[in-house]
This record gives structure tokens, C-alpha cells and sequence, in this order.
DNA sequence: CTCCAGGGATCAG
DNA sequence: CTGATCCATGGA
């Protein structure tokens, strides 16, 4: 992997072709983000905004400098890590992964901010994609700050802890808007540690996010993998029980607990990644 | 009109 | 402990 500045911009040139940005960015991690062109991406996270484009090992990073691409968006997609070697172990004697990993080699996944990573995905549940996206968006037009580039941030703990729930619910968050304050105040306070928990083990880590009201077992676990690098655990929506049971489990209903269970010893530490290949198949894929 | 969405709280058994 | 129901909102 290769990478040079000129003009406000860096070129990535990676030869395992294992990053696609839209591939990433459409698996349902980040809410974040509007397609610009059929190639080309705008996110917004970190306090910046980006634009991104470019397959097959040839990527284009637009409005930033290579200090700020080394500090802050290799991490950000977590282009460090060797996913050859991460698909190479979950395929093996898996044919069902191959072709889970085939419909969309290039998904990293992200490093997040945790704080806004757990309030969009409390915002998830029963939700769908895009109304994720415009709630998202609501709050930070509201409540967060403008920066230069006339981007909004995403707002803090202390200014959403402040609010009425019906200052939320204006944004269209629907019956979370409890969920999203209590997330405010127990974060607010340090009732609910988010930051620096590098070294807080799994189990009690999901213990602590499941205090906060609207934060369940499954947001728990996409907080932990998409902004932690909890990449042990499987969080289990109702996509992945459904290709889980298809095409792991002979179409066998099965509960929750025990796809999360199976997964969690079949795919040992690579779960995570084993998830969102498996997620993103399931979905663009219409597999019922 | 009805049905449902990257779930979780609440309540019944 | 497991299962059913409800939840705001908007698009199909």
C-alpha cells in the first residue's frame, strides 16, 4: 500500500484491492455520507468532511493533506489492517463466506466516534436506512456546530443532555428521543464510560452500553464493533438471523441468542467482519 | 388503506 | 427465561 499528496488531495494505491468506498460506506455502518457522483463519496465524520472515490486499488481522497490522511483517515477506515488475510481465514472450508466475501471484497470496518456511533445506532432500531440518515442529519443542523466549510458537527453529550425530549423529537427521532437523552445524561455525567475503554474487557463493556434505555444487546454490539474494534462479536439484526438461518442453519428458525452464539464459535475473532460481509449480501441481495 | 423498518422496553406466562 | 405487543415516523 502506496500513498502520495498533490493538490489537496491523496491517492491510495493498494494491490489486494481490499477497499472500496462504497462498499464500506453502503454496508450500513455510518449514517454519515452522501453519494456525489456514481463514483464518488462525501463523509463527514472526525470533524471533517471528505470526498472519496476510485476502485480496483486506485483511491482518491479529495479536500485533505496527507498529515491529515495519516492521522486521521487511515484509522478512520482502518486501512492498516490485512483483510486478505482476514477473508483468507473466513473462507477457508466456508463456501457460503466466499461468495459473502466476493459480492463485496472491499468492506473495511470503520473507527468511529463512539458517541456518535451509539446515538445513531439507538436511532436504528425499527428504523430504516435513509430516515437513520435524516435524523442524523437533523441533530446536527440543530444542535451541532457549523464549522468553515458550513458542516455540521455532530453534537456533544452536554448539548444534547441539556435538551427536552421534545426538542429531539423535532428531529423526527419518533419514540427514541428518550433513548438519545438518556444516552446524553449517562455519558454526560460518566455513568456510562465511552472513551478510553481500550482496556475494559467485551462482556462488561456491552454490560455498561446496555444501562443507557433504547440500547439492547445488538446497538451494544455495532457501538462495540464499528467505533471499539470489537471485531469478537456478531451483532445479530434481523438480516443476519435471517441469512444466518438460510444459509448456515437448514432454514431452521432459530432465536437470537443462539445465531450470536453459533457465529460467535464459528468465526471466533473475525465475527465482526464475518457480520458485515454477511450483512451487506444479505441485503443487496434481497435474500429472505 | 395496511404493513413494516440493521430493536428494545414492558408485561404476561 | 421466552414470547407477544407496542412504539413514532414515513415510504411502499
Amino acid at each position: 500500500m502506496t500513498y502520495h499528496e498533490s493538490r489537496n488531495t491523496v491517492e491510495l494505491h493498494t494491490s489486494d484491492m481490499c477497499f472500496s468506498p462504497s462498499e464500506t460506506l453502503e454496508s450500513g455502518q455510518c449514517f454519515r455520507f452522501s453519494k456525489k457522483s456514481p463514483d464518488e463519496y462525501e463523509v463527514t465524520a472526525m470533524g471533517k468532511t471528505l470526498t472519496l472515490g476510485g476502485e480496483n486499488g486506485k483511491i482518491i481522497f479529495q479536500n485533505t493533506t496527507l498529515e491529515e490522511f495519516e492521522n486521521i483517515w487511515l484509522n478512520y477506515f482502518d486501512l492498516k489492517r490485512d483483510y486478505k488475510q482476514i477473508q483468507d481465514v473466513l473462507t477457508a472450508n466456508d463456501i457460503i463466506m466466499r461468495d459473502a466475501v466476493d459480492f463485496a471484497p472491499g468492506i473495511r470496518i470503520l473507527k468511529q466516534e463512539p458517541w456518535e456511533c451509539l446515538i445513531s445506532f439507538i436511532i436504528s432500531q425499527n428504523n430504516r436506512i435513509p430516515m437513520i440518515k435524516q435524523v442524523v442529519k437533523n441533530l446536527c443542523e440543530r444542535f451541532g456546530e457549523m464549522s468553515t466549510d458550513g458542516s455540521f458537527s455532530f453534537p456533544s453529550p452536554s448539548v444534547l443532555a441539556r435538551l427536552h425530549e421534545s426538542d429531539i423529537t423535532e428531529c423526527k427521532s419518533g419514540f427514541r428521543a428518550k433513548y438519545i437523552l438518556d444516552a446524553a445524561r449517562k455519558v454526560e455525567s460518566g455513568e456510562v464510560e465511552i472513551n478510553g475503554t481500550e482496556k475494559t474487557e467485551t462482556g462488561t463493556l456491552r454490560e455498561n452500553l446496555m444501562r443507557i434505555k433504547g440500547v439492547g444487546e445488538k446497538v451494544a454490539d455495532c457501538v462495540m464493533l464499528f467505533s471499539m474494534k470489537r471485531h469478537e462479536v456478531f451483532p445479530t439484526d434481523v438480516w443476519v438471523k435471517r441469512i444466518m438461518q438460510k444459509l448456515y442453519l437448514n432454514g431452521k428458525d432459530t432465536s437470537l441468542k443462539e445465531i450470536r452464539a453459533y457465529a460467535e464459535r464459528r468465526f471466533g475473532a473475525y465475527a465482526g467482519f464475518a457480520q458485515q460481509y454477511l450483512f451487506h449480501y444479505a441485503r443487496l441481495n434481497k435474500i429472505v
